[in-house]
DNA sequence: ATAATACCTAAACCTAACTTTATGTCAAGG
DNA sequence: CCTTGACATAAAGTTAGGTTTAGGTATTAT
């Protein structure tokens, strides 16, 4: 059993995080002793579940429904897994995006080199959209997309 | 030379997400025809760059920052290599992060989909932490280091 | 005994990035 | 001529996800 303050230095987050997540209904059946919140195992594994459905793009509100079919038991599994797989499609497709994000910030890296050796754009202008080192072209091209 | 029209259905972008813009400095000498704004390929380009670097976690400020070192020409590229260095290095390390949220998700998928055929969730608490399948082993490592 | 800590609540406050509203201009078509 | 549609501005409003503030309780150390 976890105070408050032992989980935030855990997690790394704000005291006033946690609370606020527990009066969002994220800790639903939390244990208290005299007012005080105990967090158990399954509060722990609760907020790294929340990280991970909060990382996927889940709002709040998301996050407590699904809190709320835990409590309800075995008859919203269908729930609870199509929630995740619907997530998991989310993430895949955000990876695919910040893959390009990626090559565009590759492709600007090296621009910026080239145009501190050049001393000007002159030279890589003239190389754009599509005579550009075949390495570099793979990242352009994947960028503009 | 595009209308702002042409370019919020170019770029899927409300036309209001692109007059905040532009009253945020992100189009730094755009031009103007009675008052109404013509969006050239560099302001084209600049959009592209503006949603890089958004979806980098850049800020619009800093974003204005990087569209005023544009202006100011040559002696700003160690500026704007370093830029992209950084938010290069940021999404790298969020890639990392976001690959454990995925391998979450995968997991927890199993996790319901094993518990729907079962009916319960004990036999799989019976191989939490290190007993479970070779594959779902991975995934779950992965996702609690 | 008292002072420092760590906990508690309710409610007000904050921020970024838009979005909406109210109002107005201007060119083209019926 | 007048209405429709696309453009313009300034300023107020919105939203999620916290954070801060003000005031209080309970345990522990000196």
């Amino acid at each position: 059993m976890y105070t408050i303050g032992q989980v935030s230095e855990m997690f790394n987050l704000p005291i006033s995080t946690l609370r606020y997540y527990d009066k969002e209904g994220l800790f639903p059946g939390i244990e208290r002793q005299s007012g005080i919140r105990k967090f158990s195992e399954r509060e722990l594994e609760a907020l790294r579940v929340i990280e991970c459905l909060k990382k996927s793009g889940l709002e709040i509100k998301d996050i407590k429904q699904f809190m709320a079919w835990c409590v309800e038991g075995a008859s919203t599994y269908p729930n609870r897994k199509e929630l995740f797989e619907n997530r998991r499609a989310i993430v895949e497709a955000e990876m695919v995006k910040l893959q390009k994000t990626l090559d565009m910030l590759k492709f600007k890296c090296w621009y910026y080199e080239t145009a501190i050796l050049d001393g000007n754009e002159e030279r890589i202008n003239e190389m754009l959209p599509d005579k550009l080192p075949p390495e570099i072209q793979t990242l352009y091209d994947n960028a503009h997309t």
